[in-house]
RNA sequence: GCUCGGAUGGCGGAAUUGGUAGACGCGCAGGACUUAAAAUCCUGUUCACCUAGUGAGUGUGGGUUCGAUUCCCACUCCGAGUACCA
């Protein structure tokens, strides 16, 4: 029947032929307008940003897993639109530029050349006829558009905030750039805080949207991860009025203080208050004797991180300013200090410390000996200070009630006299999206003496980032060094005026590109509202669990004001979402400076890339990724060949009942595993089965049906054995809906082997038949652990059928 | 610090809703084939011991249950994120 003899299987040259005929017929391009709206799946990776450095192993691991989904659900019958593209602006081209001299365009174009080329070696199926590149002026030109259109919505302004300052290379850095212990990695100066004019988007307005996570399928970890970013939390905002120094705090300044607390119930308690050192009003908190030392004290916190400010057995430190307002509820003072425990950002910035019910003001006021007077009896347990809800004492009239009706009797009773109301709060602060770089978006808004902030019009978009520019840290942004692009002319009143000198943040140009693949090339638009309605949302979006909270959150944003200007129906970009694990060499992340980074290369010119790909998948879950180790990769040869050789040994005419069995089990649970992504238990059932099979011989229809199942592993292997060997005339991958369904007849066993236990202890075995009697399953039980059970009392006997049988004895 | 994960043989890992822990693979040991080796094939392989068996065992200590890798409590170590790396 087959002209093939059994010869041997020489990867690298079947694979670079069928890589060639894929790209020339065009395979794997998708007809985007034409697709049925129900046929599409839109299969999607986080794009890379393109380093300096190859593809290294987690790029492997994460395409690979990517193209096995994606191929799984063409042979499913979907019509699978996977697109790649490049997060191409950011710090890391700029830094190499200023270390290099080598301009972010040329490193990046070359960056970008070197990327698709491999990519493209590892026979995925992706379009890229579709690519996008974030920096190219196609795609950044659209990115101005949406930050327009958040003008636009009002969802866009600009506000001061603190950011490092290196007063050594006089440039703004990332968090990044900042040591632990405070200096600039590149200048080793000690970094400031310097208040800035930036742009924000107001993510905070969609709070409440971004919570509800209704209609996605995403992993449980990541929606708690983003729960937990955005921090709902409901209380009351207290008002503290402040006292005068001079009236010996008797009596009111007129100014106040307000704080927000979860906790009113504990308000008799709060024997002193914090505020962050950022905090608007410190400089007139501060009294003459104890100024001094606070501004000192407030220097140096500004200096910190909030990370350090609460980092790992830090002791809690701060100053007294001197100040006192008064506890709305009991008219006692109490004392203001200034603490970086506090941070300016949450709440109002302020608190009211209860130490006698918390664990952070109970550290502060033990060391600086405040009162500590507690308001609620509960259970300490093994704890110093009881932080839960119980009943109230020293609490006035609300004495012997419980803290969840204290708390709403004492925000009604501060809202009666006009001191304080309910107030929920947000963890979540705005997105700030304005950056002093230079290889980034243009901000597109020009400054107009007469008219003010003007928006560039959409027409003269896109803004250019001009090549010549001195990107070197010098004081201002390197744009602002550019006389040309700096001046120009009011697109409104036509009079002179600046253009914006900073650039957008990155993560702007990746949080819209999933809507910008299907109509990537299109130059009259951002968004084709038909198509994008068509493929969003995304079906599949497969990356690393590190842009949990950040990209994730952003893209979630994106969309949500996408939908309601009406460029997409769904209000979620992604349907459903997975991260890939970390590979790792030697336990740590290879990185270039480590110098432990495992090149893909050398591996796919010795064995081929559905090797790689097969020995990555099958080194552990999808989803844990693992430390790289080569030593497994013979395991994954020998089955290859094994496999090979029994899909080119002669065909059978009838299966063995055993092997036909074990066939539509291994349909079955590879089945499920596809859909969970769970390729490792994949190959382990492929590898069962050729163990088997092998002896035996195969139908032509269990070729076929094998062949499909390991396709998404090995496409290469694969469609040399559709075309060559099985002698089809279309590729494996254009055939449809082939993806092969299991018999369920041939799922169950008539018979069943099950341990009998006694007290839970493994005694014997017994063969039952699936659906065998409890008196008959016991009664055979029985005779296997005779042994066991002689001169015992019996007290309980245990029979879950098809499970396990456990007596239960004295 | 805070948030979220993870820990199973010598190694990578497997184990629907609690139901025979260690599938599959690597490695190792023994055997077949070979003048020999490689490759291939077969057998064995959680550990300990007084080895026809018995006991222990899924990071540690407790708990719930007839039964726990799985559920609960406390802890240890490792990883990710922590808002200007992406």
């Amino acid at each position: 029947m087959s002209k093939n003899k059994v010869r041997e299987y020489n990867a690298v040259e079947v694979e670079k032929k069928w890589r060639k005929k894929w790209a020339e017929d065009k395979l794997h391009e998708v007809d985007i307008e034409g697709t049925p709206e129900e046929d599409k799946f839109y299969n999607l990776t986080m794009f890379p940003y393109p380093s300096g450095s190859n593809l290294h192993m987690g790029h492997w691991l994460n395409y690979g897993g990517v193209d096995t989904f994606g191929r799984y659900m063409r042979l499913t019958g979907k019509t699978v639109f996977q697109p790649m593209g490049f997060d191409s602006f950011g710090l890391p081209a700029e830094n190499y530029a200023i270390k290099t001299g080598v301009h972010p365009e040329d490193s990046i174009s070359t960056n970008v050349a070197t990327m698709k080329k491999q990519i493209s070696e590892m026979g995925g199926m992706w379009d890229w006829s579709k690519q996008v590149i974030t920096s190219s002026p196609e795609y950044y030109k659209w990115t101005q558009w949406l930050f327009l259109k958040m003008l636009e919505e009002g969802l866009a302004y600009q506000a001061e905030s603190l950011v490092n300052w290196d007063p050594v290379d006089q440039t703004v850095l990332a968090n990044e750039q900042v040591l632990a212990d405070g200096t600039a990695e590149r200048s080793g100066a000690v970094v400031e805080k310097k208040l800035m004019k930036q742009w924000y988007f107001k993510i905070t307005d969609f709070a409440e949207d971004l919570l509800d996570f209704s209609g996605t399928d995403w992993p449980e970890k990541t929606r708690k991860m983003q729960e937990n970013w955005i921090g709902k939390s409901e209380g009351t905002e207290i008002v503290f009025d402040l006292l005068s120094e001079d009236s010996g705090y008797t009596e009111k300044t007129g100014e106040s203080l307000v704080a927000f607390s979860t906790r009113a119930d504990t308000l008799y308690g709060a024997t002193y208050m914090v505020v962050a050192p950022e905090h608007p009003m410190v400089d007139e908190l501060l009294a003459d004797d104890y100024r001094e030392q606070c501004e000192k004290y407030i220097k140096a916190a500004l200096m910190k991180n909030e990370i350090e400010r609460s980092a790992e057995g830090k002791e809690k430190t701060g100053v007294f300013t001197g100040s006192y307002a008064e506890n709305p509820i009991n008219g006692k003072p109490v004392p203001i200090w200034v603490a970086d425990y506090v941070i300016g950002s949450y709440g109002t910035g302020a608190i009211m410390a209860v130490p006698a019910h918390d664990k952070r003001d109970y550290e502060f006021a033990k060391k600086y000996k405040l009162d500590i007077i507690e308001v609620i009896d509960g259970d300490k347990g093994e704890e110093e200070i009881f932080t839960g809800y119980g009943i109230a004492k020293n609490s006035g009239e609300f004495d012997g009630e419980i803290s969840e009706k204290v708390k709403e009797g004492i925000t009604a009773k501060l809202e009666a006299i006009g001191k304080g109301s309910a107030k929920t709060t947000y963890r979540l602060r705005d997105w700030s999206v304005s950056r002093q770089r230079y290889w980034g978006a243009p901000i597109p808004v020009v400054y107009c003496d007469d008219c003010g902030v003007v928006p560039v019009p959409v027409s003269d978009l896109p803004v250019e980032l001009p090549r010549d520019v001195d990107y070197q840290p010098k004081g201002k942004a390197p744009l602002a060094t550019s006389e040309e692009f700096v001046n120009c002319k009011c697109p409104s009143c036509g009079g002179n005026a600046k253009r914006e000198t900073d650039t957008l943040d990155t993560f702007v140009c990746s949080s819209w590109y999933y809507l910008r693949y299907p109509n990537a090339n299109d130059d009259t638009q951002a968004i084709d509202k038909a198509l994008a309605k068509k493929w969003a949302p995304i079906d599949m979006y497969i990356g690393g669990s590190e842009h949990a909270t950040m990209h994730l959150l952003y893209v979630r944003f994106v969309n949500m004001v996408m939908q309601k200007l009406g460029y997409v129906d769904h209000k979620e970009p992604t349907l459903r979402l997975f991260h890939q694990g970390l590979i790792t060499k030697d336990g740590a992340k290879m990185s270039k400076s480590k110098g432990n980074v495992v090149n893909p290369d050398e591996y796919v010119e010795k064995h081929g890339s559905d090797i790689l790909k097969m020995y990555l998948m099958f080194m552990g879950p999808f989803a844990d990724g693992g430390d790289w180790s080569d030593t497994g990769i013979t395991g994954v040869l020998r089955f290859r060949d094994k496999f090979w050789k029994m899909l080119l040994s002669p065909e059978v005419s009838e299966l063995y009942k055993e092997v036909e069995k074990k066939l539509h089990k291994v349909i079955d649970s590879i089945t499920t595993d596809m859909e969970n992504l769970q390729f490792n238990t994949c190959l382990s059932a492929l590898m069962e089965f050729t163990n088997l099979a092998s002896k035996k011989g195969l139908t032509r229809d269990a070729k076929e049906k094998i062949v499909t199942l390991i396709s998404p592993l090995a496409p290469h292997m694969a469609e040399e054995i559709w075309m060559d060997v099985l002698e089809h005339e279309e590729s494996l991958f254009a055939a449809g809906k082939v993806w092969p369904e299991a018999n369920p007849e041939m799922l169950v066993d008539d018979v069943v082997t099950l341990g009998v236990q006694v007290n839970g202890k493994l005694r014997g075995e017994v063969e039952l038949g699936v659906d065998e009697a409890r008196e008959s399953a016991l009664e055979k039980s029985r005779e296997v652990v005779a042994g066991s059970l002689e001169g015992k009392d019996v007290v309980k006997e245990i029979y879950v059928p098809g499970k396990i049988i456990n007596f239960v004895v004295k």
